[in-house]
DNA sequence: ACCTGAACACCGTTCAAGT
DNA sequence: ACCTGAACACCGTTCAAGT
């Protein structure tokens, strides 16, 4: 029976999640799905339509959920669900990562308005605001791609168990280094503080 | 005569300035300069160490030229001679992007520790230094990608030229959003304050 | 409309064998 | 010590032809 577009992401998810991302390939999946490669690009005008696809898939519960706390709030909200987003899955923020730069994922689309309206909330200029969005987001596409592989590290039997304890656990550190960034958008010079 | 190691990474950077990161292939390498694949084998382990020896010529510039200014004056310092580096050749940002993940690059451990070392100047405890000098790291990767990327598609003859006049100038965009880390290390919570 | 088959133009890596 | 030749096991994409 036919193939749907539906279906092919479905098993390109899989694949992902199952082999990781060096496997996740045009030709793996076609296999798979027991059609030819070329099948594939009927649904999909190349690969990297395919990855955004995925992306919105994995971004799927990132989106869904909105907060109406105060710009602090909303940014630690979109982050926290963001990256337990791309936790999800294997290589999730390597895979995210490479669509933010083709600009094929309509979810990411999605979080970085977000998280422009809350910088414009915090009284960042609209030029600013933008920046601020991307800057987040790489911070969270950095954070949580360094977080994920030193995970597929150990899991390959390396660490030796002990460093672990003496470092905070990630979601802690994920949480400072957000800081870092929220307070410095509080206090960044020349926007029009509005309070609350 | 004898094939060095100098000579194959001066080849590969030339590569990947005239023709971009996804014609620096092995192959192409080999065919360039005149040898059969394998040869390059024998001076390199695998492609991840040839791009890591090329990211260090990327970043010579970069390392070289110490500052011994107060801790935001060599945060600034860093980033900015980082910046400079990614952007004098095609794909820097990416390249160097690519090698912050395999570790394969001694000029970036460099630029890290140092960061490092910075952050603990600012107050901020040994555990958390780390992470801040790989944020913001992350933070120069990720903006300057972005702008290369803009660069790149600008072009091949896409913009309008009129956006590019309402928009701020690339390098005070950079320096905005550093200072927003910068600020966020100042105000963050839990460190001991080293006025000066 | 949707897919196959086959081709095109490539990859990274290994390794026996040569010099 | 250093390199060749050839192989192995793949890639993404296109497109005439089939149903």
């Amino acid at each position: 029976m036919q193939l749907r577009r539906r279906d092919v992401v479905d098993k390109a998810a899989r694949l992902l999640d199952d082999y990781g991302i060096a496997d996740l390939t045009m030709r793996r999946l076609a296999r798979e799905l027991g059609v030819s490669p070329g099948a594939l690009y009927w649904h999909f005008a190349d690969k990297q339509e395919l990855l955004g696809a995925v992306a919105d898939r994995i971004l799927e519960p990132a989106v869904d959920g909105q907060s109406d706390a105060e710009w602090q709030g909303r940014i630690h909200a979109i982050c926290r669900t963001l990256r337990n987003a791309l936790l999800s899955t294997t290589d999730g923020a390597e895979l995210v990562s490479a669509t933010l730069a083709t600009g094929k994922s309509t979810a990411l689309a999605t979080v970085l308005s977000r998280l422009t309206d809350a910088a414009a909330a915090a009284g960042v200029d609209a030029d600013h605001a933008g920046l601020v969005a991307r800057t987040i987001i790489h911070y969270v596409l950095g954070f949580t791609a360094d977080e994920q592989s030193r995970i597929q590290w150990d899991a390959a039997g390396a660490l030796p168990e002990e460093q672990s304890i003496l470092n905070e656990d990630p979601t802690a550190r994920f949480a400072f280094g957000l800081d870092l960034l929220v307070t410095g958008v509080a206090h960044v010079p020349g926007a029009r503080r509005v309070s609350r």
